[in-house]
DNA sequence: TAATTCCTGACTAAATTAGTCAGGAATTAA
DNA sequence: TTAATTCCTGACTAATTTAGTCAGGAATTA
């Protein structure tokens, strides 16, 4: 379970999905220029994220990107271990043979440690932010301000 | 708040410290040979713990590290906090300016994020797993296989 | 005085993160 | 059916971080 400005832009990508689905799918140009990701880094990072099953992609005019299941099934968690991969942080990777065949001093702890800190990521999740009427707000303040869904006629609706 | 392999390097170390400063300061080679970390790595992350105010070096033979202050007081965060430099995972470092001179979106998300994340690893102590009987057991054993403290009598005894 | 150990700084190598580029595939709307 | 839009792919490069190396000096103990 590593924590790197990586998995800050998966999740905070996702997040803007999340906060903007009700319109439709969200285009990764979009999120490239409201949260200052570049268009190829987050097409990378969307690879992994549809490989983990968390979003699909929508091609076309129209299209975009839209969650793969309801905003309250999705973690913290879950977005994080899809981009980085590993999810444990034993120097072993798990098998318990990190000193000359045992387990060395702290695979326990950090064993133990990483399960703690997957519990606690795995409780956060996506819709826990979306319904919130401070963080709405904002949202549909910094939609006008970026021009947002201006090609989007049912958008507006 | 960045969780990566140099923080668990700094942990494991630290964790080996508290686990054997009953019988005095601890070099940074036995950590080195134990841990398997190279020694001028484990120089360069003391070096931050020293300037963080977690350990204490004595010099000259018999000397290595100490913790600065009790076990029960120093945190995992305190840890990566001191290696790791910055602990807020806001893109804007807390400054609030990352949108157009105005707080992103996602900047509330990953601010309340930090926090929690930082009060979590707060709440664990190195001193937690040095008294457990299972972590001891183990310590004695692979003190044995690395014929650790050879050259202590005071250790010994 | 010699051995031990911390301590410092400069340097290098490897890995990860971030970004660029050039194109192709599916879909929609004119 | 054509053109625009958007996902999608892979190869490449640049920047940053992580990890390790090296050469030496400073304090302390026996």
């Amino acid at each position: 379970m590593r924590l790197s400005t990586k998995g800050r832009y998966a999740v905070t990508a996702m997040m803007d999905i999340a906060l903007h689905q009700r319109v439709g799918p969200v285009t990764l140009a979009d999120i490239s220029q409201c949260q200052g990701i570049s268009l190829s880094y987050l097409e990378q990072l969307f690879a992994k994220l549809r490989k983990g099953g968390l979003v699909e992609g929508v091609r076309g005019p129209g299209g975009g990107y839209r969650l793969a299941r309801p905003a309250d099934q999705i973690s913290v968690a879950d977005i994080i271990q899809s981009v980085d991969e590993k999810l444990d942080m034993t120097k072993c990777g798990g098998k318990g043979n990190c000193s000359q065949g045992e387990k060395c001093l702290t695979h326990q702890l950090w064993f133990e440690l990483s399960c703690n800190l997957y519990r606690f990521l795995s409780d956060i999740k996506l819709d826990q932010y979306v319904n919130r009427p401070d963080i709405s707000e904002l949202v549909k303040k910094q939609d006008v301000q970026y021009g947002r869904f201006l090609n989007r006629p049912q958008a507006i609706a």
